[in-house]
DNA sequence: TATAAATACATAAGAAAATTATGCATAATT
DNA sequence: AATTATGCATAATTTTCTTATGTATTTATA
């Protein structure tokens, strides 16, 4: 019997730049497929970035400056390497510290502190 | 100067229904503008939920059998109440879990732990 | 006391950000 | 030989918000 805890993938929906700017501020440089199976590994299996949503944010990163590209031949095969921009990782610093601050609402909500008086 | 650290409101996408299931665990019987007043001072004007987005959601968690209404006169004013159903309930379990999974992928992610060896 | 802000609901139009489906191609596995 | 994994890309659709608008009562403020 196959088991999974979040059929309800969407939960993440808003997150991804966030999530692909700390990878590459952790890696430096990545391809794309890289970064879905990082993830993948990361969250044993939780989080799977579809690649329609993937590529198209990339290219949109590019476009804003976030991110620049490498095209590499691992063979015969292409991989497109991405990395921060000077801009992109100043973006990525307030992106932190914007998905910290969501993180403890989020915590704060599902995880309420009992009143104690 | 006005100072907020989430001007990118839109991280907790996909999280609006868990976070209303999760205060209508807590609290039993809500009506919506309670709901945005308890989001915000919970999370200390942090997560600001729109009626758009609100309101909705709501009614279509009604026609889905989720949560059920009683609407009171307060005055001359009216308050739509809001509670779970049983099958209500049930989901909200489903969703916590779902939550947690998904907080602590975030949480691997954003603050990742160092390989020690 | 007039005006603005807060309370309380609702909905429509539009934008944002995913999913799903499809396509192409090479390499590795079964 | 056929399937799976690797690796990119994009179009159509759906989900889920934001923004704008509307109505109405109550409270606070200038």
């Amino acid at each position: 019997m196959y088991h999974c805890i979040m059929k309800k993938s969407s939960l993440y929906k808003g997150c991804l730049e966030p999530i692909l700017l700390r990878l590459l501020k952790d890696n430096g440089r990545m391809y794309g497929y890289q970064m879905t199976q990082m993830v993948k590994e990361i969250t044993k299996g939780e989080l799977n970035i579809t690649e329609g949503a993937l590529y198209p944010l990339l290219h949109k990163m590019e476009e804003q400056g976030i991110v620049e590209t490498e095209t590499e031949m691992n063979g015969n095969r292409m991989r497109k390497y991405y990395s921060l921009t000077k801009a992109g990782k100043k973006q990525t610093n307030v992106a932190m510290d914007e998905m910290k601050a969501f993180m403890q609402s989020l915590e704060f909500i599902v995880n309420p502190k009992p009143v104690i008086g």
